[in-house]
DNA sequence: CAGTAAGCGAGACGGTACGTCCTGTCTTCTC
DNA sequence: GAGAAGACAGGACGTACCGTCTCGCTTACTG
C-alpha cells in the first residue's frame, strides 16, 4: 500500500521541478559536470538549495535526471528483417547518447556508478535492462522469422550494438554518420545470425 | 632542431615522476578518482606539491599519466584466423581497460576530454590510433588469407571490437569472462567476414 | 535610514565570532603572529574556514581583531596634578600593548597599515583618536589647575607620551618597570608645563 | 687573529652586493615588506639565489641590509644648547626613520625581532647603542654646561626622543614637519632639564 | 478559523580539496 | 670555489564546492 493521501503541510511547487531540470540542462550543455555547481543552478532555476535536495538526492542524481528528462524510446517496430530492426534500434540508442546533456552526464556517471552501487543498480534496472528487453524482442522476431536458428543471447547483442554507439560518442571525435550506423547494424545482424548456426553453448 | 641541449638549471630527478606515478596509482586503486588527493599524492611520493604541477598540469593530467603508465601492447600475432586475431586483441583491450586504476580513471578522463580537446587528441593519436593501427594489420591479413573479400575499414572494425569491451567494463557490473569474448569476437569476425562479401560502397 | 530589517537568510551565528576571535587570540600567544594559520585557527574554533573569511577578510583582520577585542580603556580619572594624569595615562597605554597577542600583532599590522590606507584609517579612527581625546581632557584640566599656561597640542601630548612606550615594548627587550614609567611621565609633564609658558607659535 | 689569507675558489664578486641591495630596495619601495620576494629580487638583480643566500642568512637579513644601507650618522655637532642638540639629532633620526624602505622595513623588523633574539640582539647593539650614545654625550655636554644638574639617564632620553618619531612616521599617516620636531625637541629638553632638578633616584 | 506541517528563498555552516606562492636548500653546468 | 638557473620539500594562503542547517515567510490541509 503505497498510497499515503495528501501529505500534511505545504505541497511542493511542480514549476520548481521544471525549472531545475531546465536550469541543469543549461548548465550542463554551457559548462560541463563539473563545472555544474548546485548554487549555480539554484541560482538560474531562481530557487534555494534546500528546494533540490528535496528532490534530488546529490549532484549526480539532478544531473542524471536533467540528462535523461523526456527519454522514453517507442517500442522497436518491426522492420521486417533483423538488419532493420537492429538499424532501428542503433537510431534510437544514438539519439539518446547524442544530445549535449547526455554527452556531458554519461561519463560523470559511469564514475559515481563505480563508487554509488545503488546507483549503479538503478541504472541497470531502467536503461539497460530496457534496451536488452527491446534487443530481446528483436531476437525472438528474427527468431521467428527463421533469420536465427537460435533466439540467442539479448545480453550479447546489446553489448554489440550499443558498444561501439558508446564509444563513438564519448570517446572518438567526429559525429557518427548514417552509413557508419548502417554498416554497424549491417556486420551485426551478419554476425549474429552466423553465431547462431555455430556449435550451441551451454552459458 | 629542436635539439636544446642540457638546459640550465638543476635538472628535473627522474625519481620524482616515478615516485609520483607509483603513489598516484596506488591512491587511484585504493580510494577512487575522486578520494585521490594532490596532498595525499605529494606525501606518499614524499615529494612537494610543487614538484607534482611542474610535471603535470591538473589533478586529471597526473591520473591520466599515473592510469596508463607503462601501457605498451604487443604487436598483434598471427594466430591463423581472423577470429583467432580479433579474439586476441579483444584480450589485450580488455587487460588494458580492466586494471584498477584504468577502471577509475577513465570515466574521470571522459569528461576531461569534452572539455579538453587537446587531451582529447591526444589520447586519439595514441591510444585510439594504435589500437586502430593493429586492427587495420589483423583485417589485411584476413584479406590474404582470403577471409575477407575487400581489407575493410579498420575504423569500423576498432568500434565494433573496443565498444563493447569498453561499454562491459564501465557500465555492466561483473567482469567480462572469457566466454563473452569468444562471443564478441566470434560475432564480430563473421559479421566482417559477411559484410564484406556485400556490395562496395562509396564511402 | 540606514535601517535594512533583517536581511534574507540564515543570520550569521554569533557564537563563530566568539569562538574565532577566541582561538585566534590563543594561537597568537602561543606561536606567534606568522605561526598562527587560518586552518588552525578554524580548527581550534571547531569552524570551516569559509566562515571566518565572511567575517574577515584577511589573516591580517582576523588576528588586528582578535588582538585588539574588548580594549575598551576607561576615561582618565583625575589625580590632581598633570603629572599624576599622564602617569596613569601611560598605565592604560602600556597595559594595553604589553598584552602577548598585542606584542605580537603590532608589528605585523604596522606592516599591513602601511600598504592598506583602510585598516590604517580604522586604527586612526578608533585607537589613536580616542587616546588623544583622553589627553586633551587631562590638558584642558591642567589648564583649568593652572598648571598649563594654555591647554595646548593633544595630538604633541600623545605622541609624546605613546611614542615612548610603543617603542620601549616593540624594540627594546626587557619589559617596562614602573620607575621608568614614572620617569616618563615626570619629564613630559614638565616639559609641556614649561612649553606652554614659551611664546605661542602660529601653526 | 681574523685574518685568513686569501681563500681558495673565486672570489665574491662585490657587484653583486650592490645589486642585490639595489634590487632589494627597489622593490621594497615598490611592494612591501611581504611583497618582496627572493625570487624577484635575485631576478631583477640578475643574480641567482644562492648568491643572495651567500651572503645574508634570511630574507630579514637582506631587507634590513638594504634598508639601513648607507646609513651612517655623523657625531651629533655642539649647537649650544641641549634643545638645540636634540633639535638636531631629532632630524637624524627622522631622516633615517622617514625613507620609504625604511617605513617598509622597519615593522616587518620589529616582528621578526620578537622571534630571533639574535637578531635583536644585533639591532639593539647597533642602532639602539649608537644612537643611545650620541644621547649621552649630548647630556654630557648639557651637564658641563649648566643646563642640567645631573647627567642623567640617556636610555631615558633615548626613549623620549625616539618614541614619538618612531610613532609618527610609522603609525600616524601624515609627514612630521619642522614645527613637530621643533616642539618635540623643546619639551624633552625643558622636561629634562626640570627632571634633573628634582629628587635623585637610586635606578 | 486557528493550528500545524511542510515548502520556499536566502544564505551561513563544516569540511575538504584545489592550485598558487614563497622560503631556504640542493643540484646541475659553466666560468 | 663562485655564479646563474632552477628543481626541491614543506607548508600557508585564499577560493570553491558539496550537502546540511537555520532563518523568516508562505501555502495548504486539519481539527
Amino acid at each position: 500500500m503505497l498510497k499515503s493521501g495528501p501529505r500534511p503541510g505545504r505541497p511542493r511547487d511542480s514549476h520548481i521541478d521544471q525549472a531545475v531540470l531546465k536550469a541543469a540542462r543549461e548548465l550542463l550543455a554551457e559548462s560541463g559536470y563539473t563545472r555544474v555547481t548546485m548554487d549555480a543552478t539554484a541560482a538560474r532555476a531562481g530557487v534555494g538549495k534546500a528546494a533540490i535536495y528535496r528532490r534530488f538526492g546529490s549532484k549526480a542524481e539532478l544531473l542524471f535526471a536533467a540528462a535523461v528528462h523526456g527519454m522514453d524510446i517507442e517500442p522497436p517496430a518491426d522492420s521486417g528483417s533483423l538488419r532493420g530492426d537492429l538499424r532501428a534500434m542503433a537510431q534510437v540508442i544514438h539519439e539518446r547518447l547524442a544530445t549535449p546533456a547526455a554527452r556531458e552526464v554519461t561519463p560523470a556517471l559511469l564514475a559515481e556508478m563505480s563508487r554509488d552501487p545503488a546507483l549503479a543498480a538503478r541504472l541497470q534496472s531502467t536503461f539497460v535492462a530496457r534496451e536488452r528487453r527491446d534487443l530481446e524482442v528483436i531476437m525472438e522476431r528474427a527468431h521467428q522469422r527463421g533469420e536465427l536458428s537460435r533466439p540467442g543471447d539479448p545480453a550479447l547483442a546489446h553489448l554489440l550494438l550499443g558498444g561501439p554507439l558508446f564509444v563513438a560518442l564519448l570517446v572518438l571525435p567526429g559525429p557518427l554518420d548514417e552509413d557508419r550506423l548502417d554498416d554497424i547494424a549491417s556486420v551485426i545482424a551478419a554476425g549474429l545470425i552466423a553465431h547462431a548456426s555455430g556449435p550451441a553453448r551451454s552459458g
